[in-house]
DNA sequence: TTGTACGCGTTATCAA
DNA sequence: TTGATAACGCGTACAA
């Protein structure tokens, strides 16, 4: 069988206007109800069309017009599980705008970034989502200054003209910082790791903020590295206990969750003898056996919100810019 | 600015011909390796091409090769803890073989499914995953009737010739079965949703399987109904604890948890006085909270071999057809 | 109301 | 070794 015969079972506007006798600018017009056809004949065609099971070609339809109605999404890690999530937002407001998605992973590679990059590129992709990517901020202008308008995430741009969406890192910090401080914990520490970069130093801040509105200020030995992990949350825990913290505020619930199994180990009641909090709001978080305090993260929120203002940038020929912080909020559970 | 003028942005074949006083055949042969060309003209072309950032338009390149290099896969849920392992992996290996993904949810929702399938079909996948699929087998012979190849997981079809990637389910139950009774389990439950569909009985049928195996029966009221969630678990398991049963098998990771937390509010000791066995090994799974043990489903490894089926359909042109059923395995944590 | 003809970017065929 | 041309399926300006 010859790919040419496939054509038996994916018929064209010309199989059709051949089985009808017309021309094909004619079934075209049908199909896409455009200009002045009589009724009759379009319903011939309607049917026609149902019946040899007529499905559009949108390879030929994108490379007439231009437009693929896909975009691209670079996304580190699916299996993160602050992902699914988030990329069930873009699915899901890109399906219901008649747009399909291309996934690709990065792995917080830049050069796995950077084919990842070409490859959507090539495919012609409308628009791409670029979840906290690695490319420098000249990669970025050189991008803006092509014809692809895309929306970066979970990275703030310093980039003019680079529009992006984030949720608000230092706010989410300040109000994990009150929370604790509110409770009466006095000796806060901050476990993070040194390669979550701007994210985890904006929590910081914020965190830090709040605490010297108190008139209370942040024990530099309290801040705390660790592996962005379970194992490196717990490590970091135990570090923090031993210098006297009495509560722990984690970069990531990952992480206060690896601080929870420490303080479980070590026998702490909580919110009592100890407290967590963390951040990312994870399913994880919600377990009965965790039950982690934290700061929520709308990130299917924040994924179908990329995908509008995406949606909002293909649609216009101006360029429009748009920086959107993404409020948190407190979730209290049963670790702090 | 028009449309038209993003060429500035998006060079082609003739761009890069009329920049060189070049026919654009040549261009192209030089750029796809083929046919003789002088060294020289290809060199000249490969770093004007490279000068001018060409990327190769696959739109026009599938237009005109009937192949597009993608594949569309339809998953029920991607947030759904056992999927995202089970993307990636798929993800990985169609990147490896130049392929793109595009993915598209169901919710189980059949309606659904088949607008996917047919804005997948649009797009002129060059295959597909269907996971879990809800067409019937009629549609799913229609299917295989039409030119596309395509691989089903997650549901074992009894239409003939038609491949597809599942986890030996039986084989699963048989083994969880059989750990229970030999840890000296007498009365083990089995919890599931009836809407769980084939996958579950299969479970439930290498289960009863292994009980019979040893001379034992399974006692039927003892095989309980739920919710497929934490909290359908959870009630589940206070029913089958009230029954009298020593032990459970979980249809599922998720269930096993809602169980878990039912004995631990119960107080009672695992594996001393009772026993959890799931299915899955979800990541949860693993959690210093939660360390349950239960049957592994590699999900990872199911994508990647469904890609890798996939590609093979596609690649040959005679219809071979794949059955492949991955094999389970016992993990062995802390609560059985 | 319907038809003709062209072009989107590419590659394969045939000719030079 | 290189060039001219047709074709993939579609939509649209222009003609009838």
């Amino acid at each position: 069988m010859n790919v040419r015969d496939i054509s038996v079972n994916r018929p064209t506007v010309k199989d059709i206007a051949n089985a009808l006798n017309l021309s094909i600018s004619t079934v075209s017009r049908a199909l896409n109800k455009k200009g002045k056809l009589s009724p009759k004949t379009i319903k011939s065609i309607e049917s026609k069309a149902k019946e040899m099971g007529y499905l559009p070609n949108y390879i030929a339809k994108s490379l007439r017009s231009n437009i693929t109605y896909t975009v691209g999404v670079i996304i580190p890690d699916i299996t993160n599980p602050i992902f699914p999530s988030y990329a069930r937002g873009i699915l899901d407001t890109a399906v219901k705008n008649g747009y399909q998605v291309h996934i690709l992973n990065s792995d917080m590679d830049i050069e796995k970034e950077r084919a990842a990059l070409r490859s959507l590129l090539s495919k012609r992709v409308d628009g791409l989502i670029l979840t906290s990517t690695n490319l420098s901020d000249k990669e970025l202008s050189a991008l803006r200054d092509k014809d692809i308008p895309f929306v970066v995430t979970r990275r703030e741009i310093e980039v003019r003209n680079i529009s992006y969406v984030d949720v608000n890192n230092f706010y989410g910090g300040y109000i994990a910082g009150e929370y604790l401080i509110e409770r009466g914990r006095k000796k806060i520490a901050f476990i993070g790791s040194r390669f979550s970069g701007e994210p985890a130093r904006k929590r910081l801040r914020g965190f830090i903020r709040a605490v010297e509105r108190h008139n209370m200020i942040v024990d530099k030995k309290l801040i705390i590295e660790g592996e962005t992990s379970i194992e490196g949350g717990y490590e970091a825990a135990k570090e923090a206990y031993k210098k006297g913290a009495d509560s722990i505020f984690a970069y990531n619930d990952i992480m206060a969750i690896g601080a929870l199994a420490f303080a479980n180990d070590q026998g702490l009641k909580l919110p009592g003898d100890f407290s967590i909090i963390g951040f990312d709001d994870i399913y994880l978080s919600s377990l009965p056996f965790i039950k982690l305090t934290t700061i929520r993260q709308p990130m299917y929120y924040m994924g179908s919100k990329a995908f509008s203002v995406l949606f909002n940038l293909m649609a216009s020929k101006e360029s429009k810019v748009y920086k959107i912080w993404i409020k948190p909020e407190l979730v209290i559970r049963a670790t702090a």
